[in-house]
DNA sequence: CAGAGTGAGTTGGAATATCCAACTGATGGG
DNA sequence: CCCATCAGTTGGATATTCCAACTCACTCTG
């Protein structure tokens, strides 16, 4: 008998669920533009880059696991542009601390795009506990059930 | 003439910057693991169920980025273990947002993996100010330049 | 009213990437 | 010696991506 294959039990994850969703090379820049408030099919290709193939099966998947909807805005010519659902939305979360890496550990130099924040400042993303309120800080995590 | 190819001015944007990193199937589920302390090849392949040639140039990738280094821990016979740099342990927000995101918005159902904060709760991400040190709320961003 | 333009996609085919199982190479242990 | 372990690599089938051109349903302009 040769070896037996080797056994490979993916772990169970909320981290690789997510990523099922959005975890590929276009579905977060769709999400991007959304939150960018670009809402049209073509206004997406241009600011994505992505291909127009490509970015129609990625949207149409995006509406199937509810993450954007799809909205008729015009009878005549039929026409249609899609919209953050409150789930789309809520992943803002993650553009914003993506953001925030990109620009301090993959480009040299500065942000093009900003955000402002309603305090007065541009907004920079601080993951906090949302138990205790603080900012979180090297080795103040630990792995349950270890 | 037929018609000229349309535009497309791909955004320049430190979040396409961090997708080029690690936007693809299998990267953060290897930070993931690493994250969880797991640093061996067979450990990575085994808890993320990915192909071991794909893993093997994700882990490349990453070296290359800077995002994890590559340690040898045996002399004879040669083997190598891989941990996270400081540009690999920044991308915990990120990591942590998509677990709260996946956990909330597409499992149905309970996290399997938790984490404890030295404050003695759970740790459940949220995205904070910098500046102003408030929780981010609905509608508190402006996109500049507009 | 013909022809050009707009916007949201679809189509066909080539290029590329992924996935899988089996294999390699270095070594230690029984 | 033979088997096991670990960190990968290799070859080949399958799947996905990418690209340019096209469609469809109109509207607008001369």
């Amino acid at each position: 008998m040769p070896t037996a294959p080797a056994e490979t039990t993916p772990r169970d994850c909320t981290i690789a669920d997510a990523l099922d969703v959005v975890g590929d090379r276009w579905s977060l820049l769709v999400v991007r533009e959304l939150f960018y408030a670009q809402r049209r099919f073509t206004e997406i290709v241009r600011n994505t880059g992505g291909p127009r193939d490509i970015l129609a099966t990625r949207l149409r998947k995006l509406v199937e696991h509810g993450v954007i909807s799809r909205v008729q805005y015009s009878e005549r010519p039929p026409r249609y542009e899609y919209r953050l659902t409150d789930r789309g939305r809520a992943l803002s979360p993650v553009l914003l601390t993506l953001k925030r890496w990109g620009h301090e550990h993959v480009r040299n130099g500065t942000d093009p795009v900003r955000f402002d924040h309603t305090c007065g400042h541009e907004f920079v993303a601080e993951v906090h506990c949302t138990a205790c309120g603080d900012a979180l800080g090297l080795g103040q995590l630990t792995l349950e059930p270890h």
